[in-house]
DNA sequence: ACAAAATTAGACAGTCTTGTCTAATTCGTC
DNA sequence: GACGAATTAGACAAGACTGTCTAATTTTGT
């Protein structure tokens, strides 16, 4: 197929652009629709493909499965320590540069396309894949956690902070400022911005209350910078 | 209701019995295999009953699914508030009593079976019945935090707690008690006991650090007061 | 005890889905 | 341009499931 001259017809695609196609619509379906109910023919039609060629890229409905998950994983981890990486560890603004660094979590980790596949699709067949999810389990919040407890150990340390168990510390750090959106984590809504924005700010600062050393951000004293919804 | 004479012989129930029989049977199911993956004949077996019992109760498959949703929403709203009925609003050892509170709540209404299996359904067929679950946000979150908020208020006007924003805090003390909880939750599994107390703890000890009014609480000053896992 | 209502097992048609197969077409590469 | 590999559309068998129907049995109310 030549570049197409009309306005439908897209340009082909090679073998790997295929395969990624599949992982990607198979990842849409399953998540819409859960295991048993995602149908095959579907995926194919999502992913511009027939469905002979899932077949022949994955053997049958359960590798594809399995492929989506390992996938997801393999992307969403490699998000979580590309962030982590921006963490602050020189802070001008200890609240603003945490505020910050909440919100980069929240958007390319957690809210994003791949955090949010990946959720559902362990909430919903986690219990069915018990080893595939272990794997997550160890790779993901087991390494990711610890490297933002180390994150925070070492604000501890520079004297930012004060800090008793940092590991307890970061998984709070992770429950505050998602505190807000839970709902819409249960509904599998996007959030908006804005009440991002908000939870990561009220968690924020919550957080330093407990933390903090100065008391300059103790909630005694942050009437007046509460965030305006 | 006679007694079984035989042990293998269990006694008739009732019309309304076997209602009940078949939702909680198909609660179980749907949350185990997805609404797609939910097989009737399955739920039939499970609940002890003939397929056409199922369909003479419930007209059809979705009805079913919907009458269990309402039955959970009730029960789960039901215990909730009885829970919140328990806050310490007179406390003695305020750390000692919210972290009872953290507890009853976590046991009898997140852990429990209907607060996991209606978490389950919501997080998994949410998207699919939207005005089903904008009645459960309404009447599930939006009025048991309120209540909560409430509570907490109460405790900060009698001088207890240094609060800005009720609700925010209300949202965070949840957030904090279950914040060593999320990958258990996750994966569906119950959370042993010890791992529930120590979640509980350590979300109770920081809420106190950022909300406590006496600095006896402080992360500072509780080294030695650390959970023992 | 009797009549009405509920329940049961099983058969059944209709539909859907998975995974295979085939023959024709297109793509990548030389 | 030509050859081998990949892709496509479609048919297909095998199986599973839903929802209905029937005839027999059991339970319930009186």
């Amino acid at each position: 197929m030549k570049i197409g001259v009309s306005p439908d017809t897209f340009p082909p695609r090679s073998h790997e652009a295929k395969r990624n196609s599949v992982v990607e619509a198979a990842a849409s379906v399953f998540c819409r629709e859960g295991f048993a109910g995602a149908n095959i023919d579907l995926i194919a039609a999502e992913a511009g493909v027939s469905r002979q060629t899932v077949y022949n890229h994955h053997r049958d409905k359960e590798k594809l499965f399995v492929a989506v998950v390992r996938d997801l994983t393999e992307r969403c981890n490699a998000g979580i320590f590309a962030t982590i990486a921006t963490f602050p560890d020189q802070p001008v603004n200890l609240e603003a540069d945490l505020i910050g660094f909440a919100m980069r979590m929240n958007r390319n980790c957690i809210c994003n396309r791949d955090g949010r596949f990946l959720r559902k699709l362990i909430q919903t067949e986690g219990e069915r894949y018990p080893e595939l999810f272990a794997e997550w389990r160890e790779q993901g919040p087991g390494r990711t956690w610890s490297a933002l407890a180390a994150r925070f150990a070492r604000l501890a340390y520079a004297g930012h902070l004060a800090i008793e168990d940092p590991d307890v510390a970061a998984r709070q750090f992770l429950a505050l400022i998602n505190a807000e959106l839970q709902t819409s984590f249960m509904l599998g809504a996007i959030p908006e911005d804005e009440e991002v924005l908000q939870s990561a700010t009220n968690g924020v600062r919550t957080f330093l209350s407990a933390f903090g050393r100065q008391k300059s951000a103790s909630h005694t004293a942050r009437k007046s910078a509460l965030v305006s919804a």
